[in-house]
DNA sequence: CGCTAAACGCAAATCACTTGCAATTCGCGC
DNA sequence: GCGCGAATTGCAAGTGATTTGCGTTTAGCG
């Protein structure tokens, strides 16, 4: 880690690893959880801090952000995402199918309109099999 | 449309019926671009006006939102959402695709995880054509 | 060590909405 | 037509999430 971050002019800074150690401790975690995590050890980090970090370690390429709902976006640390996002729009829970799920949908708009698909950075919106029997 | 509004016990006031005119010329439009588009003609709208009634006519069924960006949600005509949405993370572009495009996709996840697919609400990202090749 | 650019902490600013409230107005009933 | 109550509006202030300006601190090359 160190090096990738000096490779690029950047330092690694008690702050930094810190937010990196919490990006892979929590999984699916807003900026806000992230903070909140790492102030049970270390009080005086602030906010703005965690988010500079983030954006940081996310153009470094060790973390990267997706889009679960509609509110904020959740890090990962970059080794992890290796699933898609199924998030229920009635009750609000994440679940996971594996990326080979969307190969063939992902071929498809490939070859018929040329595009590259990142299948983990936005979620995939629906209903979970609970929320789906209730109503 | 004053039917289905009055089933509701709701009104048709002017600026709930320049809202729905706007989302049906625009397409695919932010709250604020709807508010711009309107102010054109009757600059005295409000922009809590503008969300309120997109928030009443999206209840009514009249119009639906999807997230696209990492910015806010936009909004489209009922009748026109008949397709995916491939944002590009690049350039910002905003291409369609067929929903048929999704099928064998969004069965493999009701068969397999019981998730009921809106493969609408949320957008599908990657990069377009022209930025695959640029880079 | 010493120095300088990177990174921090803090407070204020911005952005995208949301909400409280008093004034206005739609539309059913007379 | 006219009145009246509830729905709706405009405005201004309030949120919640994130960003930014800036003076101070600090990592880490020399």
């Amino acid at each position: 880690m160190r090096d990738e971050l000096r490779e690029r002019g950047l330092r690694l800074t008690p702050q930094r690893e810190l937010v990196l150690t919490a990006v892979r401790a929590l999984g699916h975690a807003t900026p806000e959880d992230i903070a909140e995590y790492i102030h049970r050890t270390h009080p005086s980090i602030n906010l703005s801090t965690v988010y500079r970090n983030l954006e940081t370690l996310e153009n470094v390429g060790l973390v990267l952000h997706t889009h679960l709902g509609h509110g904020g976006a959740t890090y990962h640390a970059a080794e992890e995402v290796n699933h898609l996002h199924l998030v229920c729009g009635k009750c609000g829970s994440v679940g996971e199918a594996p990326i080979e799920t969307a190969a063939t949908f992902v071929n498809a708009l490939a070859d018929d309109y040329g595009f590259k698909t990142d299948v983990t950075h936005f979620a995939v919106y629906g209903k979970c099999t609970k929320c789906s029997e209730e109503s």
